[in-house]
DNA sequence: CTGCGTGCAAAGTATTTGCAGGGTC
DNA sequence: GACCCTGCAAATACTTTGCACGCAG
């Protein structure tokens, strides 16, 4: 059987967390343990967005000793039950976020300082399904990120240099 | 300067690639040297999406003797010169694909049978550039990949287990 | 108690880089 | 002839895995 994944309880907000994750490793015959419960209370006390990496350091900030492979193993765990999903945005890690509680949404993403903005757009995903439905795809779910430079960083030297190289050539096409 | 990107050119369909690779080695002073050639012609010759790991076994086929480190030097540069665009699905490697000659266009993947469709939606970027000058970016560019199972595979076991599994976990979420 | 979980270190992947000899312009 | 290129192997960066001991249920 498929995990009984209650849509009910994941649109409570937040502190539930805790219970689908005990629901959903009683019924995979895994165990709560400590390191499990306090990367949890970690992930999910403010980050948004972060690589295994940032989680690792923040670990380390807090005094939480865990090794990278268990922090590895249960962000694994944590995108299985969907309390997390994982984004490639071409740089060089995987970026982990929270699905729990949080509607879909899509992302920009600054090419100067890679800063990361979330933004939803329900005739965007309108037009996803049909595009999919037309080719006969049965659509699971999708990615869109949007790479620019954000407004800040457009007013940096650094932020125009690569709107500029955006123009012509992505990467090092320049001089 | 930046490199003068011909878009009437880069129009004109297939052989110039050719020409574009060559004028972007000149004014870079780098060199067209017989590696170079050879994988640019492999490239071109079909492969419309590849990884740099398909690429080095279609040389083995073709007894094109290149190494891993030229192999993914000459793609940087055809990355860089635009003839190529590096995208990631989330698989394990990077997938690169043509651009040249290539309108501007989004992907389907089958997360069955791995394989990649193409298509356009000029409506979808029209709300994406908008979404993006919303929230203060200037884009650049942009990938939206749309993941699910293609009409095919959505008559397989296979297909419909991930079709089942898509509906609560992404990943080895079942039994 | 049974079996999953943990840390550590070693093994993997995918890709990059240093170096010495070779080829292009 | 100068400088870029190439192959090779070693180096990276991120993530996974084998193993022996420890803890949860």
């Amino acid at each position: 059987m498929t995990f009984a994944f209650d849509k009910e309880r994941h649109r409570q907000g937040k502190g539930s967390e805790v219970e689908i994750f005990e629901a959903y490793l009683r019924q995979k015959g895994l165990k709560l343990t400590v390191p499990r419960r306090q990367l949890l209370e970690l992930i999910f006390d403010d980050h948004s967005h972060f690589t295994a990496d940032q989680l690792f350091d923040r670990c380390r900030e807090r005094d939480v000793r865990i090794s990278k492979a268990t922090l590895y193993r249960t962000l694994a765990i944590l995108t299985d039950c969907k309390l997390l999903s994982a984004h490639d945005f071409g740089g060089e890690a995987k970026y982990y976020e929270h699905v729990f509680g949080h509607e879909h949404h899509d992302h920009l993403v600054c090419l100067a300082c890679r800063k990361i903005v979330e933004f939803q757009s329900p005739d965007i995903e309108k037009l996803q399904d049909q595009a999919a439905e037309e080719l006969g795809f049965a659509p699971i779910h999708h990615s869109l990120a949007i790479f620019g430079v954000c407004a800040a960083c457009a007013e940096t030297a650094e932020g125009r240099k690569v709107i500029e190289e955006g123009q012509a050539g992505p990467t090092s096409v320049s001089d």
